[in-house]
RNA sequence: GGGCUCGUAGUGAAGAGGCCUAUCACGCCUCCCUGUCACGGAGGAGAUCGCCGGUUCGAAUCCGGUCGGGCCCGCCA
């Protein structure tokens, strides 16, 4: 029966069977050392069988492997256990060189991205890449345990829609048979509809947008982290993230802490409440400390969301932080306006080590001033099919709700300090690539 | 959409008119090595320098075009 690499250990002086992939080969003479990759990481297996080793000659790393073997304790070994008086068994024979390489020395610098993703299948056997993605499933699932503890419930709407009414983003136009379909920009509208029925809903589904952006933060398609709360104020909302962020990173680094210590990955200094600035506040501090003043403009500059988030780990103790009181001009027409300043939208961006990874407003509950605003903001008719139902939820009576849209690969991005978005998405989809 | 940049063995880089018959590191092949840790040592193969055209006695190197990337901005998650 197999075991798994992680199971070695317990197994000392019993004979054991092993599967995976050759990852990596040391030949010192008299005595070789494999390493075998399987699902929980390698295994190290010791030949000192000359006609075990030629078994290997030829082979390239990739080649599928099954090892018969003695577990023998030893400290000198990774994970204090190996594979003694091995029978290999090759099952699959690879014999051409990998395009890229998958297990690399330190020094070797990493692959141009387009390199990378064009052999992204091969890639993906390093240890390194493959810790990425583990971690951002391991993100996903914290993720929906926080909601599922808070009472949420996971929905699943629809990506292909009649027509663009949201505003905003481009979006990317299709055929539908014989007529022309969307793909979704956001689960914005269904969101807020379904407040009206479970009260709390989140999803995590992939979103598209046709901008023509070529930036380490952007991609055509992502996937979205969407909530909606109903029954809360903005406060609630902002403790709410906070919250979420924080349990995704306990989690992350329960699992995963000593893997990503390996790679000089540093857990997040979080507060259990974010710091809040105002964008006003950010303006003038950033204007304080640097040459340049962006106090007129109503959004943030990229530099202005780097320096920000390197002023609130040093100042505030913590590498996450809210940025409120979002002039109202800019406004979408769904967005509310604070009470007691109209000129000023309910609404927050959570910055994250540099970068924008949430958008967290407040909705406009009220279905006449949601009607008003949409006639005013977005120039659309409250008749047209694609805001009547999205209407009627409000006529009919939805309470004050608010919520967010977090990008999947932007936090997972940032939880590991990577440089682009594109290197924590397995195929990503941009400007330029459709493929693999 | 605007700006700035870069295309050289499988991978990552150096070379910026003749020292190029193109250099280095990793990978690959052969050999040596009994405790490696993304081992070490010796040797070897592998590149019509993205493509097309031009300037020149001579182009990887200069010019024009073309194709393909990257980064920044706008916009956003």
């Amino acid at each position: 029966m197999r075991i798994l690499s992680s199971e070695v250990r317990e197994h000392i002086g019993e004979a054991v069977h092993v599967e995976g992939w050759l990852h990596k080969k040391r030949l010192l003479g008299g005595l070789t050392f494999i390493n075998v990759r399987d699902r929980r990481g390698l295994t190290q297996v010791v030949l000192q069988d000359k006609d075990e080793v030629e078994k290997l000659r030829g082979l390239q790393i990739g080649t599928v492997l099954a090892v018969e073997g003695t577990v023998k304790e030893e400290p000198r070994a990774p994970g204090g256990a190996e594979l003694h008086d091995a029978k290999i068994t090759v099952l699959v024979p690879v014999t051409d060189e990998p395009p890229i390489e998958i297990d690399k020395p330190l020094s070797h610098k990493p692959e141009n991205l387009d390199t990378l993703f064009d052999n992204r299948v091969i890639g993906l056997r390093n240890l390194q890449e493959q810790t990425i993605f583990k971690v951002q499933a391991k993100v996903l699932e914290a993720a929906r345990e926080y909601f599922i503890q808070n009472g949420f419930t996971e929905m699943n709407t629809p990506k292909l829609l009649a027509g663009a009414t949201e505003g905003g983003a481009e979006v990317f136009k299709l055929d539908y048979f014989g007529k022309e379909a969307t793909l979704a920009q956001s689960a914005q509208f269904y969101k807020q509809m379904m407040v009206g029925v479970f009260e709390r809903v989140f999803e995590t589904n992939p979103t598209y947008r046709a901008e023509p952006s070529a930036t380490t933060r952007h991609m055509t398609e992502y996937i979205t982290i969407d909530a909606e709360m109903g029954f809360i104020e903005f406060d609630d909302l902002l403790t709410f993230t906070s919250g979420l962020i924080n349990h995704v990173a306990d989690r992350v680094w329960e699992a995963y802490g000593d893997e990503l210590k390996k790679w000089n990955v540093e857990k997040p200094v979080l507060t259990p409440n974010f710091p809040r600035l105002t964008m006003a506040e950010v303006h003038a501090l950033y204007a304080k400390a640097n040459k340049d003043d962006y106090s007129a403009e109503d959004d943030l500059r990229p530099d202005e969301e780097r320096w920000i988030c390197e002023y609130a780990k040093k100042e505030l103790g913590s590498e996450a932080v809210f940025v409120t009181d979002w002039p109202a001009s800019s406004m979408k027409f769904y967005h509310r306006k604070k009470a007691d300043n109209p000129e000023l939208a309910d609404r927050s961006d959570l910055l994250f080590r540099g970068v924008e990874i949430a958008t967290a407003p407040m909705r406009e509950h009220r279905y006449e001033v949601l009607v008003q605003q949409l006639k005013d903001l977005a120039h659309g008719d409250p008749e047209h099919p694609g805001f009547k139902p999205y209407l009627s939820a409000f006529k009919y009576g939805l309470p004050p709700h608010g919520g967010f849209g977090m990008g999947l690969e932007r936090l997972t991005e940032k939880l590991l300090n990577l440089g682009n978005v594109k290197e924590a998405t397995l195929f990503p989809r941009d400007i330029n690539r459709l493929g693999p």
